[in-house]
DNA sequence: GTCTATAGTATGATAGAC
DNA sequence: GTCTATCATACTATAGAC
């Protein structure tokens, strides 16, 4: 059996600062712009150190994407299992307001540069592409042109307007009221009571 | 006085030619993700003669960038002029609309990108911040946070949905009307008659 | 106005020492 | 697990011939 160092809870620990720092570079200056050099370089390791924890520049962008992607899949499935479609349509809007408040600048990134879809074309099929589900279940599986439209405007509005800076100066929770209403009213929900 | 060639209809050919490339790809793969090589190959010359038209590849994005934003700025100008704020929302989010039915694909990447947006900074500077002074202009210069987020959702959610590879199969005027009318529900206008 | 040729730099990635 | 050193490749950009 191998002896449990010490310090065990700093175990993955340079892994972990590295996909933390990758985030936040990501989210500033896109995937494509940011280079091996200056995520080593934020880190105060150097480029090799980097690719002993990942083979290549994509699995790295995989990685940061991944908890984000488990968390829409979850979301998804969940939403299935309601019976009316009024709560599916709310659950989703929730999870996704959710995780863009969690993140902001980086929901922009992930959902638009052109890199990225690239990059993560494999792990967007094995999840069964997400945000085609997602998309559906906010328009009720319908396919009138209308509601589809809406869909869309709503998820990647919410996404992109999350990061965007001239919402930089609310809180979180003001951010995830406003959101959850603007889509609601896009979707033809009613208003909730406060 | 120069006397006009035979086929003067072929002035600025290259240049012209170059920009609805370079657009396209840009549409493609991205500002970043594209290369003056890549550029230079779809257009059957060098790179070298790419450089003969701009001097660096961030000028090439001004270019490509520059016929949307002027119309931006046009648009947001004329509300101005606008008496009844209604009338003035109606007028950017029409506007707004027809720039995004007519590019499409390009829209989402100059929403969006942020090596885009570094690259435009002077130009958006010159033309005074239009994409702040539309925000402010659907939200009625409120400061109500509300209505701020609403107005992000929407021009964003707008801009990205009309590139979204799920929305393909809408024509182009299918498209216009339904985004109209997602924004004006986002916006709390009253629903249009046809 | 377009070309060839090339400079200079940065990239993603690998091999092997410590 | 991190390092130095290096690879081939691609990039932006320049100089100068035609």
């Amino acid at each position: 059996m191998t002896p449990v160092p010490p310090a065990a809870a700093r175990a993955g620990d340079t892994r972990d600062r590295l996909l933390a720092t990758a985030l936040e570079l990501f989210a500033q200056h896109g995937v494509e712009g940011t280079s091996l050099q200056m995520i080593a370089d934020a880190l105060g390791v150097t480029k090799a150190a980097v690719y002993y924890h990942f083979k290549t520049k994509d699995e790295i962008t995989e990685a940061v994407a991944e908890p984000a992607l488990r968390q829409l899949g979850t979301i998804a499935r969940e939403a299935t299992t309601l019976r009316r479609r009024g709560a599916q349509v709310d659950h989703v809007l929730a999870g996704i307001v959710e995780l863009v408040v969690g993140h902001r600048a980086l929901a922009a990134v992930f959902s638009s540069d052109p890199g990225v879809a690239r990059a993560l074309e494999r792990t967007l099929h094995e999840e069964g592409n997400v945000k085609e589900c997602l998309t559906d279940l906010l328009c009720g599986g319908d396919s009138d042109p209308a509601a589809k439209v809406a869909a869309h405007v709503a998820m990647l509005g919410i996404a992109l307007a999350g990061g965007s800076p001239g919402l930089d100066s609310l809180t979180d929770d003001e951010l995830r009221r406003h959101l959850m209403e603007a889509g609601r009213r896009l979707l033809g929900r009613p208003r909730r009571r406060d």
